[in-house]
DNA sequence: GGCAGTGAGGTTCCGTATAT
DNA sequence: ATATACGGAACCTCACTGCC
């Protein structure tokens, strides 16, 4: 995989970030988690030499507060940045872009896992055999899994910046529902009402995934 | 109350890959 | 050749918990 930013675009970001207002290394870290949905999570091993280059050259200083560094830009590397205001701009339209391709990707991903799914148990219901309620996928399973899917959707699912969550907490669950109905499947104890059953689970999760990632 | 164990947050060091 | 991006391991500190 390339690297996220171009050689000395890391550097250009951390003073942007650092402008917004003063913080510890570890919230850098965060926030660029949360800036690329979990996708881009730099190590520690990347963010603090950077920033310790940074105060080596004067462009920012750090303060220690609870036991933490705080890092906030100087008058130095203020001027660095309004310098670069026109690469920081590049930066900034080329990283909402990168975002916007990974909100792609991730809806792609959820859209193709749904659609072979459905395929497969379309193909199930063609070979479903005679009912037998004692064994059958029952209402209680689906019960079960449209409150595991709501639970998602009400821890995650209103806040624009908890999208890294979101994503992460979706596609355990999609993960999950797939192999519980595959495995029923393969044990045979899919009847044509529990087909139905999952496929209306599976048909809600879907609308709800593309509400929210639109 | 004191101690050890544990886990999370935060930092440093070092090695590798890649761009300039 | 050098600078930079990046990852991972190791370390430190602190808060919390359980046990004596």
């Amino acid at each position: 995989m390339s690297p996220v930013f171009g050689h000395g675009r890391l550097r250009l970001y951390l003073l942007k970030l650092l402008e917004e207002s003063p913080r510890h290394g570890y919230e850098v870290i965060r926030l660029l988690q949360d800036r690329f949905l979990g996708v881009y999570s730099p190590s520690p091993g990347t963010i603090y030499p950077r920033l310790a280059r940074l105060e080596e050259e004067g462009l920012v200083t750090h303060e220690v507060i609870d036991g933490k560094k705080v890092f906030s830009l100087t008058d130095k590397g203020r001027a660095e940045l309004h310098a670069r205001l026109d690469e920081l701009a590049d930066l900034e339209q080329s990283l909402t872009e990168s975002v916007q391709d990974i909100a792609r990707e991730v809806k792609e991903d959820v859209r193709s896992t749904v659609r072979s799914l459905r395929e497969e148990l379309t193909q199930a219901a063609k070979d479903v055999r005679p009912p037998d309620l004692s064994r059958s996928w029952t209402h209680w399973q689906e019960r079960d899994w449209r409150q595991t899917w709501a639970r998602v959707w009400s821890t995650f699912g209103d806040a624009p910046e908890n999208r890294a969550e979101l994503d992460a907490a979706l596609g355990e669950v999609l993960a999950d529902f797939v192999a519980q109905v595959r495995q029923e499947a393969s044990a045979g104890n899919l009847t044509r009402q529990s087909l139905e059953q999952c496929r209306a689970v599976l048909d809600d999760a879907s609308t709800k995934i593309r509400d929210q990632l639109r």
